[in-house]
Formats: structure tokens, C-alpha cells, sequence
RNA sequence: GGCGGCGUAGCCAAGUGGUAAGGCAAGGGUCUGCAAAACCCUCAUUCACCGGUUCGACUCCGGUCGCCGCCUCCA
């Protein structure tokens, strides 16, 4: 059973999906006036992992983030660049793609909504409102008359009397109370807007979510996502405007921590912030979902650069287990080899605690302990075996690196190209093929078979500046086995020279794409 | 002032009534022709502080201190 917490309650809840075997989430995306920082991708990176947990655990789930278009911030970026509007909400809904989809195209959402393709239902949504009395025209502007719903505040736990004391005078006269808020908002001269019973004008403040939310998932969706800092007055809004209308929306409301730049929430207002595709400049994206997902999503988050470096470290310990796995499986080595026992039982071990932390609430960061344990596991075993001479049990390997793949691949943390394909590999049972000029050649392993030391060694720099470097791993082991130290460590040069590390091992010459 | 959250080793971070996961860093050792990777050992008698409940609390209750978020656009 998986368990949420949810911000309405306060309390971790068994979820029960409003149709079986299904879920809806919507999750807050950005109002594209600006290049999206890291904090804005740790909502994004949060619910497309609750999408994949829930995919595994059998749901069907549509992951719904809005892109608000039409907005005052957008407005004011294009008046001020002499630009229109629509511009200006081109321009960054094509760099929030650029930036997010780097992250992995896995993440996407299922439905990517513009506010500016939902105005009808938007004005319907006004239309309600104004004829249940929970809203009022005035100027050619729609208020919600937030004292029509008794239930306002109920999940920010505000009470509307606190409300009030704290409230800045809004410079809209035509307002009733303070404490309203336009759901449709009068057009200026020159503004976006479109046709409605109020004359011309645009969705205001929050509408937008409820009507896209209720668009695309129907009254009483499961799950309603976002950062904390939107529970006040986004989300209370969102919830007011949709329940007065008579719809029930969200029952499960999950906020994500901020994230924090020297000790502060990082923010566009307090100027602390890094872009995105800065940090994916100089971290690889499964990096950065390490980073995220090595901490609880409703605790804060440090930026840092040496939390981004130790994220790099855990992620590289990782993709050297299953490097190590994928070799020793393909290289097991003569002989019996050791019993497996225990490994086996950490294997599913791990893959219990795994299951068990992300059904609780996504702890991302327990489940990933459990990945770890397993990874440090693995490379004791396979310690343990070359100690004592022995081969290893390549089934037992095999069944620790598809544990470990099954966490990152819940996480959605990408292997780097040449582990999976080595993986893929290995699926296929295939040979690479191995030509040079169209001309096919023997596998590296059968010249070394046939001891055509010759044909290696003549071969052996041209594959490497081939991406090849099976000819050359088994030329030096040769040379090691002669001793014959100078020659392989020439060969050593050219394989590193070529961009890859090296790793002896009992079974021989290893080799790893360097970066 | 109101509402919410947090305080766990040098750093990061799980745990939340039964005696402290995991990662990073550091020191020592093993393996190794060299190198890399890996392994082993060490690294919180203790979970901000003070009381209370309990056979037993980091975990529950009360209080104190410190930090953060929201109350205004904000992921």
C-alpha cells in the first residue's frame, strides 16, 4: 500500500485513487517570463518520480503541469523588451522544454496545458462563481468573494481574521473585501485578452490551475502538486475557486521543500538563484537527480556545488557497481565459483526495503540507501571471490545488477550510454560487430584464442580510434601475462590516450569510458 | 503577530516507542609490476537544550533556544 503525505491533513494516508487502478496528479508548472532555476526542477523531478513509483507499483497515471502563458510578470517583461506578450511566453515555454527535457525525456509530463488553450473553460469556471454568488463583476473585472467560502484556509490553516490583520491593501478599488481576489481580470490597452461576459479580459491570479486541473483529470483528482511556498495563496485559492463552483478538487495535496542558497530559499526576488542549464552544464542530468532525490522531497535542500560533487561520487559508486557486475558476468572466471548466498538474500533484501521506502510517502532517499547497501554488497562478494581465487557466480551478479538497475530505473537516474549498452548487449547475446573499412574482422577473443599476437598488435590503435577497445585489453593482457611490463604499459598509454580508464582485474583488462 | 516546518557524526542524510541506514570526507591496512577500482578497520554510549510519561524515547507530552518557509510574485 502506498502512503502520501498529504498537506491537508497533515498526515501520511493510505492511497486510495478515486478510480482503481488509476491516478490523476497535477503539478504547478512554471509562468514562462523567465529561465527556469534548479528549484523549479525539483517539483518537476518530485512528481514525474511519484508518476514512475505509481507506474510500478500498476497504475495508470496521467502526470498533468500546466504552462501559465498569460500572466502580470509576462506582461510586464514584454512592455518592458517591446515585445508582445506572446513572445515573450514563446521564448521561455521553448527554453522550459529545452531545460527540463535535458533532465531525461522520460520526465515529461503526460499533458503540457497552456492557460491561454483553456480560456473557455476558465470563463465557464467565472461564469459559475458570479451566478452561485461566489464571485462579483465589477469594472469588467470578477472577484472571489472569499468570505462566501466558509472553507477558505483550510489548507494553510489560516484563519481568515489573521488574514485580514496581515493584509496589504490591494490597489484595486473595486474589490469588496481585501482578501478577494481576481479570477478574471479587465483588459488594459494593449493587454492579451479575450471575449467574455465581463468584456474583454484575462484570467487572473490562480484560475487557471483549477480550470486545467479539472480540465484534464474531473472533480476530486487524486493528487495536487507543487512547492510549499505555493500553499498560500496559490493552492488555498485554487481550492476555493473550484469547490464553491460545486467541484470537489484535489484530495491529496503534496508540496515539495525549497530549495535553499545560502541558507535562504532560492528565489527570482532575492537573486540567489542558478539556472538549471547552468548546473546541466557542468553536471550530467543523473547527477542532479541524485542530488534531488538523495533528500526527502518535503525536507529543504542546500544548493551547493560540493553537494552536486558528492552527488557525482554516490552516482559513480553506483554505475561502478554495475559496471563491475556487467564485466564480471561476461568475465566469471574458471573454476567453481564462490557460493552466493548472501548475495542473493541482499538482492531481495534491497528490492523489499526499496519497494517498502517509496510506497512510504517516496522516500527517495531510504530507497536509494537500500541501492547503496546492495552496490557495497556486490563489491564485497566479488572481493571476497578473487581473495579466495574462485569465479564468480555470475546468476547471483546478474540478479544484484538488475536490482540495483530496477532502483536507478524507478528513480529515473539514468546509466551512462556505455553501461546500459553493455547491458543491452549482453540482453542480445550478440557479438559486436567489428569492421574496419567494411572489411568484418574476428572478435578480439578469438585472434587471442588463436594467438594471432601479430594481427593484434597491428590492429589493436585503429580500433581504439574506433571506440574499440577489446583488441588492445587483449594484447596487453598478453603482455602482462609475459610480464613484459614496457609493451603493456604502451598499450596502457594508447587505451588511455583513447579516453578510457583501466581497471585490472583477475580476469583481465577492464576498460571504462573516462567522464 | 498568525500559520507551518526543521534542529541526528567533520559535511550531507534516513529513521520516529525497543536500543542510531546510507553517501561524502578523513586516518590506518589489504590486494596490485605500476596505476585505477574495490575490500577491511576506525569515525554519534548518542540524536539542539530542559523537564515529564514509559520496563524502555532520537522517537510520545510540556517548555526553552536556534534556524527556515508562508502570510506579497515565488517551485
Amino acid at each position: 500500500m502506498i502512503r502520501l503525505y498529504n498537506s491537508l491533513t497533515q498526515a501520511k494516508e493510505d492511497f486510495v485513487p478515486r478510480e482503481e487502478g488509476k491516478a490523476g496528479i497535477y503539478c504547478c508548472g512554471p509562468t514562462v517570463y523567465n529561465l527556469v532555476h534548479i528549484g523549479n526542477a525539483r517539483p518537476y523531478v518530485t512528481f514525474a518520480v511519484l508518476r514512475s513509483w505509481l507506474r510500478h507499483r500498476g497504475y495508470a497515471v496521467a502526470l498533468v503541469e500546466n504552462i501559465t502563458d498569460v500572466d502580470d510578470k509576462i506582461i510586464a517583461k514584454a512592455s518592458a523588451e517591446g515585445r508582445t506578450s506572446a513572445e515573450v511566453a514563446a521564448e521561455y515555454t521553448a527554453a522550459y522544454h529545452d531545460d527540463m527535457g535535458r533532465l531525461g525525456l522520460e520526465l515529461r509530463p503526460d499533458v503540457e496545458p497552456l492557460a491561454t488553450e483553456t480560456i473557455p473553460e476558465i470563463v465557464d469556471l467565472c461564469r459559475r462563481l458570479v451566478a452561485t454568488g461566489h464571485a462579483y463583476e465589477a469594472d469588467g473585472s470578477v472577484y472571489f468573494r472569499v468570505r462566501s467560502f466558509p472553507e477558505y484556509g483550510k489548507l494553510s490553516r489560516q484563519r481568515i481574521e489573521d488574514l485580514e490583520e496581515g493584509a496589504r491593501v490591494e490597489g484595486e478599488p473595486g474589490k469588496e473585501d481585501p482578501l478577494d481576489f481576481a479570477v478574471w481580470k479587465a483588459a488594459k490597452p494593449g493587454e492579451p485578452a479575450w471575449e467574455s461576459p465581463w468584456g474583454m479580459g484575462r484570467p487572473g491570479w490562480h484560475i487557471e490551475c483549477s480550470a486545467m486541473g479539472l480540465r484534464y483529470l474531473g472533480a476530486g483528482f487524486d493528487v495536487h502538486g507543487g512547492g510549499r511556498d505555493l500553499i498560500f495563496p496559490h493552492h488555498e485559492n485554487e481550492i476555493a475557486q473550484s469547490e464553491a463552483a460545486g467541484l470537489p478538487f484535489a484530495r491529496i495535496w503534496m508540496h515539495n521543500g525549497m530549495i535553499r542558497s545560502g541558507g535562504e530559499k532560492m528565489a527570482k526576488s532575492v537573486g540567489n538563484i542558478f539556472l538549471l542549464r547552468e548546473v546541466l552544464d557542468r553536471y550530467a542530468p543523473p547527477v542532479v537527480l541524485t542530488y534531488f532525490l538523495t533528500t526527502h522531497y518535503r525536507s529543504p535542500l542546500e544548493f551547493s556545488v560540493d553537494k552536486l560533487d558528492e552527488a557525482k561520487a554516490a552516482y559513480d559508486r553506483l554505475v561502478e557497481a554495475v559496471r563491475t557486475a556487467s564485466f564480471r558476468i561476461d568475465h566469471p572466471g574458471d573454476g567453481e565459483p564462490l557460493r552466493a548466498d548472501e548475495l542473493h538474500a541482499a538482492a531481495a533484501a534491497a528490492r523489499d526495503g526499496f519497494a517498502a521506502h517509496m510506497d512510504d510517502d517516496l522516500n527517495t532517499a531510504a530507497a536509494l540507501g537500500e541501492v547503496f547497501g546492495l552496490a557495497r554488497e556486490l563489491f564485497r562478494y566479488v572481493a571476497a571471490a578473487d581473495a579466495a581465487g574462485a569465479a564468480v557466480d555470475a546468476d547471483a551478479l546478474e540478479e544484484a545488477e538488475d536490482a540495483i538497475v530496477a532502483g536507478l530505473d524507478a528513480l529515473l537516474i539514468a546509466l551512462p550510454d556505455s553501461v546500459s549498452s553493455a547491458r543491452d548487449l549482453r540482453a542480445a547475446k550478440g557479438e559486436q560487430a567489428c569492421t574496419t573499412e567494411n572489411v568484418a574482422l574476428p572478435p578480439a577473443a578469438r585472434l587471442a584464442e588463436e594467438a594471432r599476437w601479430d594481427d593484434l598488435a597491428l590492429l589493436y590503435v585503429e580500433r581504439l580510434n574506433c571506440g574499440d577497445a577489446t583488441y588492445a585489453c587483449a594484447l596487453r593482457d598478453r603482455y602482462r601475462g609475459e610480464k613484459d611490463w614496457a609493451s603493456a604499459d604502451k598499450v596502457r598509454d594508447a587505451i588511455q590516450a583513447a579516453g578510457f580508464e583501466l581497471r585490472d582485474t583477475p580476469q583481465g583488462t577492464q576498460v571504462v569510458p573516462r567522464g
